[in-house]
DNA sequence: GAAGTTCTAGAATATTGTTCTAGAAAAGTA
DNA sequence: TACTTTTCTAGAACAATATTCTAGAACTTC
């Protein structure tokens, strides 16, 4: 979890940032958003308001901090395996087995994504998600344009691909995360590779 | 709208707390959850702290009856959709198409829930939602069933069954009412029923 | 029409997010 | 090192907002 903000927040210098992000997070994941007051994370961090205030500005900036920092892990676990794929089929089960992984791995960070994206999408730095959003599919698009001239993949509306690929093990996740299925994602991992697939395949 | 909310709290009497119901989702959708203040919503009512607080006993009460009443209406709208199917191919068909017709119509509605819901299971309304949710796709599951027995459908982990079928379709709506994609969910019905029905199917 | 219940109203209170000022610690600079 | 500047910590003071409480109006019931 530590190395998940040092990526972020990174030095000696900010161990202490990366404690209350910490600490937060904690608090987040045990109460809810809304229950966790500022004095509730000042107390388990063993920090002060000022410090927290000086370092996050406001309580949306605190939530907004952990929410970058979980989607760029995320973002980072998951760009490497695509680039691998030789062919379509194969980059898009890798893009279902990176993402199973990484919730199953840093349950914590997810569980806080789904929660907070409403939040960081309604304020302020609502610009900054939509600009890594873009570059998060970049990639996974160009597999796809492939695909159909090759004519392997089912040309679509382009604003379907996305929701079509990841949407069943997105919806999995999130029934998991909130105690309604009991078998962790990657258990399951091959249903929802061969699930993405066939929903784009011109023959599966 | 108010015809939604007259199903949960029917009778002239209760008209009040239905305007005071309407004007919170209208609050609530243009300022987000967090920051419409309990003031907020009893300006726009033209009603009074003490009468909010009487009908809903706290802002989460008022969330969570909102929410019921959402999801209430969408059952209500999508139970008897399923019920004139001949086949599982059909029953998965009609499912897909009255989720995706009941988002498009009820934007409002489904742009709250989307927002709305952890709060929701996060508090103390958590178990009335558990049971609704089983009630929800027990209809869909006997259908399944028979499908798997009759060699039509694939035999996969029970718990992953909802995932596959809604999953796609859910992401997309969840795109959609946030502004992140143009189309409106209908206008893809088809694109997301192929590919539910694809996703557990024997023979696509 | 009297008793009981539900509903409205808003002032008073409590909780909690935020600002502000002062000083400590660290980094830079000569 | 000695001085300056910046960053960080600390918590009291403040402001915004949810919630409680009491009183009375409106409606139901018998």
């Amino acid at each position: 979890m530590e190395s998940v903000f040092e990526r972020v927040e990174p030095g000696a210098r900010r161990a202490h940032k990366r404690h209350i992000m910490s600490c937060a997070l904690a608090c987040f994941d045990e109460q809810g958003l809304e229950a966790t007051t500022i004095d509730t994370i000042r107390q388990r961090a063993d920090s002060s308001i000022g410090s927290i205030y000086h370092h996050f500005r406001n309580k949306e900036g605190l939530v907004a901090a952990l929410y970058f920092a979980a989607l760029d892990d995320q973002q980072a676990c998951m760009a490497p395996a695509m680039e691998g794929a030789a062919t379509p089929r194969e980059a898009v089960v890798a893009l279902i087995h990176a993402y199973l992984k990484w919730v199953t791995e840093q349950a914590l960070l997810a569980r806080f994504m789904f929660r907070a994206r409403a939040a960081v999408a309604g304020g302020p730095f609502n610009e900054g998600l939509k600009a890594r959003n873009k570059a998060r599919y970049g990639a996974l698009l160009e597999w796809l344009e492939k695909g159909v001239k090759a004519g392997e993949i089912r040309a679509l509306p382009r604003e379907t691909y996305a929701s079509l690929l990841i949407g069943q093990a997105e919806n999995y996740c999130r029934a998991w995360l909130s105690g309604r299925v009991k078998g962790d994602p990657t258990s399951h991992i091959d249903v929802f590779a061969e699930a993405a697939w066939r929903s784009v395949a011109v023959t599966p």
